[in-house]
DNA sequence: GGCGGCCAGTTCATTCACTGAACCAACGGT
DNA sequence: ACCGTTGGTTCAGTGAATGAACTGGCCGCC
């Protein structure tokens, strides 16, 4: 985003984060990144982002710490959330639970639960079920009832990112999956 | 922001609040709105963003229902949070949490109160002192340990900005305060 | 050891959005 | 009539996003 060259808002913390994960697609890459996606053209393949913007905002986001590129030298390049990355976990929540509170008659379009216990997740994070916040490693994503399946069959990153998983387990894709 | 024309997440409710309050500024305009800013003149000169872009995000938000516009005939225009608009609330203190936890070393910018029996209020929204989830008009925000004084002097809006208040009370500018 | 596929990333012409400053119209007060 | 305030609009210049084609490293395979 790179706010106005003049900083005015150097008291806000908002506009701090804004710069970080404010600009268009970052926070879509984050999510996938919860989700388990973790190769540069899975993301651009799952998002439809041109890849040189992709480029971009991944540097961006490696430069910030909010995600690491680990190259095991042999070619194969994996992005992966870092502890700051996940701190993010409850503005892609909130922003989900908003998303779906407002814009999904049908009811919530993916389904957050606590593995441990099966519990569901409320809006604030917590296990309905044992009362606690849920650390996210904890967290099975599932369809929910506003889930609405493809027209077109799905790629196979698509179809295990429908597929009721942990977070953060990562996602393999084509061959090795 | 408009998502790619190939709608292709559409079963991502993140992606359709993106779509709402996903575009540069619009964030700000909404916590603006939070803080009490009211007027079009307002918040042009306290984001520094340029009329037009103001023009078409205020135009955008009022479409989708977050704030309302209001013009009382003489030609006093003004822009309020719906009910919509201040389910916003959590979205706009994770991304404060989040940017005062991995950018103000000194502390947070802004703390936030509840009103009613002073306590503070947790990263999750709580009141440490009565252990409810704050509504929003009963939030006091005021400025935090890390908090700097501009160097140059503020202008009335900003100074109100930065003092004491409860959120949604609304700020007027110039010659009414 | 050359071939083909996969993969991360670049290049590039086009299109689009933001920027910033100037301008405009309605209203209020004097 | 005139001036200041306020909520916009207009417009040329600039920078960023788009999308498709391309590069180059690495692998397995014959």
């Amino acid at each position: 985003m790179a706010l106005p060259s003049t900083y005015a808002d150097r008291n806000c913390s908002l506009a701090r984060a804004l710069e970080v994960v404010g600009e268009r697609w970052t926070l879509l890459i984050v999510r996938d990144a919860f989700y388990g996606v973790r190769r540069f053209g899975d993301f651009a393949t799952q998002l439809g982002i041109p890849r040189a913007v992709l480029t971009g905002r991944l540097k961006h986001l490696v430069q910030e710490g909010v995600l690491v590129r680990d190259d095991d030298g042999a070619g194969t390049v994996e992005y992966r959330l870092t502890d700051k990355g996940i701190g993010l976990w409850p503005i892609v929540r909130s922003l989900m639970s908003w998303g779906d509170a407002h814009y999904s008659p049908a009811g919530v379009k993916r389904a957050l639960r606590h593995d441990r216990d099966g519990g569901p997740i409320d809006p604030d994070g917590r296990c309905e079920k044992c009362g606690a916040v849920v650390p996210v490693p904890e967290i099975r994503i599932e369809p929910g009832p506003g889930f609405q399946p493809g027209t077109t069959d799905p790629d196979p990153v698509s179809s295990k990112l429908n597929t009721p998983k942990r977070l953060l387990e990562p996602i393999t894709s084509a061959h090795s999956g």
